[in-house]
DNA sequence: CTTATCTCCGTAGTCGACTACGGAGTCAAG
DNA sequence: CTTGACTCCGTAGTCGACTACGGAGATAAG
């Protein structure tokens, strides 16, 4: 219950489905981030659909504003093995989202506001999307 | 109302408060994020509360995955003027903010339930971080 | 008045994340 | 069995976002 094998794609077509660059799928297996199939004597390699999957992750995560490392962790997550440090590890990557998620929810409302009142209100048209974000949290994982 | 100018900084303190580089607020200076307050002839210049929060700001967008010149533009929402195309901008900005936050509750419900049952469970130790993330929403801006 | 600690400003270096290049090997279509 | 498109792999270049450096001037404390 891992996921699909059956689907076979080379590189080329892998990149085109994630919409990243080939040379960028080479360099997330440099840094561990994608393992690379074993290749069948002196040929070619091989991706599945899970191949597939975690590289739409990353390109998500990335949009997010997780850095490759920090998605390298969430990605041992997902590995499943080493139960205890994952646990430690997930609440802090927990709140780390919670944090970004309040963060953003601050700036949707004043967005919002701001684009139901621009130009319908006579004067005051500043708005105040800047003052939004006091802080008031950490800014966690470094 | 738009804020006050009361407590004035070098741009030394400025940096200390917002946790930021000096060098990193020239550099906004250079890209034209942050103005710069004219200087008293031949002397130093001096920053108020308004330049702080507007260095929190950015710090914090940066932290959620805007680029500086994204940044650049919601800041110019903040300045007021240009309704008509602040508007528009606005709700762009609005439909990309709201597809991140999206993104990130799924991320955090994926996260919570493996937090919750990490360790707890005899087999199925995997969990579907990756799968959370069907993508379904264009990336908008780039 | 001296001295330590800034500020100012231009230029150069670093770091993370890609992106490109080039030559040798592989594979599928014609 | 050739040709064109692609893979493999190592190395090098680019880009955005900082970060450092260095010399000349300003300011504040002692």
């Amino acid at each position: 219950m891992s996921g699909s094998q059956n689907t076979s794609m080379t590189i080329g077509s892998l990149a085109k489905a994630a919409e990243i660059n080939v040379e960028t799928i080479r360099y997330y297996q440099r840094l561990g981030l994608m393992t690379e199939p074993e290749k069948p004597l002196g040929g070619i390699r091989r991706y599945d659909e899970d191949a597939l999957a975690r590289l739409r992750f990353i390109r998500r995560a990335r949009w997010l504003g997780f850095s490759l490392e920090e998605i390298g962790e969430l990605l041992k997550l997902e590995d499943g093995t080493h139960c205890d440090e994952a646990k430690a590890l997930g609440e802090r990557k927990l709140g780390n989202v919670r944090d970004k998620i309040r963060s953003l929810q601050q700036i949707e409302g004043v967005l919002d506001q701001l684009v139901e009142e621009c130009c319908t209100q006579k004067d005051n048209v500043t708005c105040p999307l800047i003052g939004s974000l006091h802080e008031g949290f950490d800014t966690a994982t470094k």
